[in-house]
RNA sequence: GGGAUCGUAGUUCAGUUGGUUAGAACGCCGGCCUGUCAAGCCGGAGGUCGAGGGUUCGAGUCCCUUCGGUCCCGCCA
């Protein structure tokens, strides 16, 4: 191998008359019988490599077989290319390199799919030749994108006093949350371990241990249903504060977004980020997550709608809708696309008016008398060509419909702009979810979750309407952070364990090693954690999680490169003490 | 757990109401070609129509089951 004196990128004018080496893969040939040419890449560029037979004494005819992804090892003189053969789209494009010598290092087999451009194939085939694919221009973009993420996190992490430190991936099972991957044990047969979700407990631990500002960017797993945008294994930017309340948290977690934002996409986003009550979210966009970057907001017409003869929406408990910027024009056949939407979130339908001279049209427009539609297009602010969409429900069934059809809308529209990033943090969310099934609360956030201190005594009182200490950074309609300040009063601690239904013996075994750390000298302190992934899919624009992952899992959680989960030898499971259950015969 | 959608050559796709020998492009193989850069031109090979079952004189096409990909609801503290 001639040992590489240039990357494949990186070769111009000035170089001209040097003698080089350059290794990479053949991108591209273009055979024109005695001259060849070959676009030689490597992840810095591509550089295009020129074989003659004037000048090229070695074997042509096995420069005429040279076919795409051949790595090869090439010796020769970069020289100017003719004003005509410049070609301005490559940085290397001024220049070629003539080749004198050349090692073919491996000849690659013929391509189950070529790699110009990733659309030539279906995902589960770039999945399973993954390799190839992270060969592409845009895969290798994203990575580098999350390489320099990294840099940046930990670099103002670390000068911020923040200290990285490891905990383990072999864990205690505990209850509440997603599900576990459970790990079985040899020496413990019976016994497992299970795979974090969080290294939530363990940074709590180091606060009571005095490390201050602790952080880790870190593997998670859950063993939940997978999305665009989850991953069964995922990556936290991890962190944890002493002696801090929400503002320092605030604070420090949007410079550190900042900073990022700026180094990877020079970026700079607004300072102070702003915030929203979880309540005011839920209202204004009925999502806690709202991306910021268009208005369309959810209008209460309750008012109105009792006012009219449109008796369905007389026993709704809420009435909202969405006035949309010239929605006058959508056809009765998108107006059903809608409500087949929003029956996906429990709807039980969509009710419609459009905006015409001042009045209101269609739909269920003639249950609302006239007077009542010009105060309704003035109030809602109804222009003509509008349309109102309305749904009449139980609140949250309003507000998640209305808030879906309102990311939906926008994304048809495509009024949501590529590149403005709308940064927001979401407090005050309740501390309990009641759920009817079970018939208990669980916890919003999670367990260690603070109540605001106003809100303690509903602990007891009334726990649905307590408020926690809980906050999410969101960013265009994704969550990247969530945390909270944390309980440091064990009998707090104790408390919010009972109304989960844990009995203080439930809660000694499963946390008590916590909560007895908590009475040895516990700091006030609290926390946060980004999602990796989902923040590099920001940065990068990608619209999957898996384009931002080197080797991500189908939604169904394998892998198709490397085929897991995959059966393991009969020894293996003996070792372990387990033994498996027939599978059901159909 | 539920819903939607896709699966045809190595790859991306087309394939009419169920009807003759399942097509195209790219890739691959062979030939021509000294300035291309998605090189061009000529020729060739290449198919378990995801799998299994059914309806039918006849199925890529219709029906059932099943496997896999993607997206969504539930779920994901």
């Amino acid at each position: 191998m001639y040992k590489r004196t240039h990357t494949c990128g990186e070769l111009r004018k000035s170089h001209v008359g040097e003698t080089v080496n350059l290794n990479g893969w053949v991108n591209t040939v273009r055979l024109h019988g005695q001259i060849v040419f070959v676009d030689l890449r490597d992840r810095y560029g591509k550089t295009q490599i020129v074989f003659n037979t004037d000048s090229f004494s070695g074997d042509f005819e096995a420069v005429k077989k040279l076919s795409m992804e051949d790595v090869l090892s090439v010796q020769g003189i970069v020289r100017d290319r003719a004003e005509s053969a410049i070609n301005l789209n490559m940085d290397t494009g001024k220049i070629e390199v003539l080749v004198t010598d050349y090692l073919m290092l491996n000849e690659a087999a013929p391509l189950p799919f070529v790699l110009s451009d990733r659309e030539n194939a279906e995902e589960n085939i770039r999945l399973k030749y993954r390799y190839l694919e992270l060969r592409m221009e845009e895969l290798q973009r994203n990575i580098l994108i999350r390489h320099d993420t990294y840099q940046a996190t930990r670099h103002y992490l670390s000068d911020n006093d923040f200290v990285e430190v490891e905990t383990p991936v072999l864990m205690k099972s505990t209850p509440e949350g997603a599900r576990d991957y459970l790990v079985p044990s040899r020496i413990h047969q019976g016994n497992f371990y299970a795979l974090p979700q969080s290294p939530q407990i363990y940074k709590q631990i180091l606060m009571i241990s005095g490390y201050d500002r602790y952080f880790q960017i870190v593997k998670c797993f859950r063993d939940e249903d997978l999305r665009a945008d989850r991953q069964p294994e995922f990556t936290q930017i991890d962190l944890e504060m002493s002696f801090v309340d929400e503002e320092d948290i605030f604070t420090t977690m949007s410079g550190l977004t900042r900073h990022i934002f700026k180094t990877i996409r020079n970026v700079d986003l607004p300072d102070p980020f702003p915030r929203l009550t979880y309540m005011e979210a839920m209202d204004t966009y009925g999502s806690d997550k709202p991306d910021l970057r268009y208005e369309m907001t959810l209008k209460d017409v309750k008012e109105f709608s009792d006012k009219s003869e449109f008796n369905a929406f007389k026993s709704a408990k809420t009435v909202k809708g969405l006035v949309v910027e010239g929605g006058a024009k959508y056809s009765r056949k998108i107006i059903d696309e809608f409500t087949d939407f929003v029956k996906k979130y429990e709807a039980k339908g969509l009710a419609w008016m459009k905006g015409e001279n001042g009045v209101l049209t269609g739909g269920i427009s003639k249950f609302f008398h006239e007077d009542l539609q010009k105060s309704m297009c003035k109030k809602l602010g109804i222009k003509d060509g509008d349309a109102l969409l309305m749904v009449g429900d139980e609140r949250m069934t309003v507000l998640s419909a209305l808030g879906a059809l309102r990311v939906e809308i926008a994304r048809m529209e495509n009024l949501a702009e590529e590149g403005v990033f709308l940064p927001l943090w979401v407090t005050e969310f309740p501390m309990f979810e009641y759920d009817r099934e079970a018939d208990r609360y669980f916890a919003m956030h999670h367990p260690f979750t603070a109540p605001r201190k106003e809100d303690v005594e509903k602990l007891d009182s009334d726990p649905s309407i307590a408020l926690s200490r809980g906050y999410d950074l969101t960013m265009n309609g994704l969550e990247i952070a969530g945390g909270s300040i944390r309980i440091h009063a064990p009998e707090v601690q104790k408390k919010v364990f009972s109304l989960l239904g844990l009995s203080y013996d439930d809660a000694k075994e499963k946390f008590g090693f916590l909560v007895e750390a908590l009475t040895y000298g516990s700091p006030p302190h609290g926390g946060i954690a980004f999602g990796f992934d989902r923040l590099v899919m920001l940065l990068a624009g990608a619209e999957n999680i898996r384009d931002v992952i080197a080797f991500p899992k189908t939604t169904s959680a394998t892998s198709l490169m490397d085929e897991s989960p995959s059966s393991v030898s009969r020894e293996q499971l003996k070792e372990l003490g387990i033994q498996l259950r027939k599978k059901p015969n159909n």
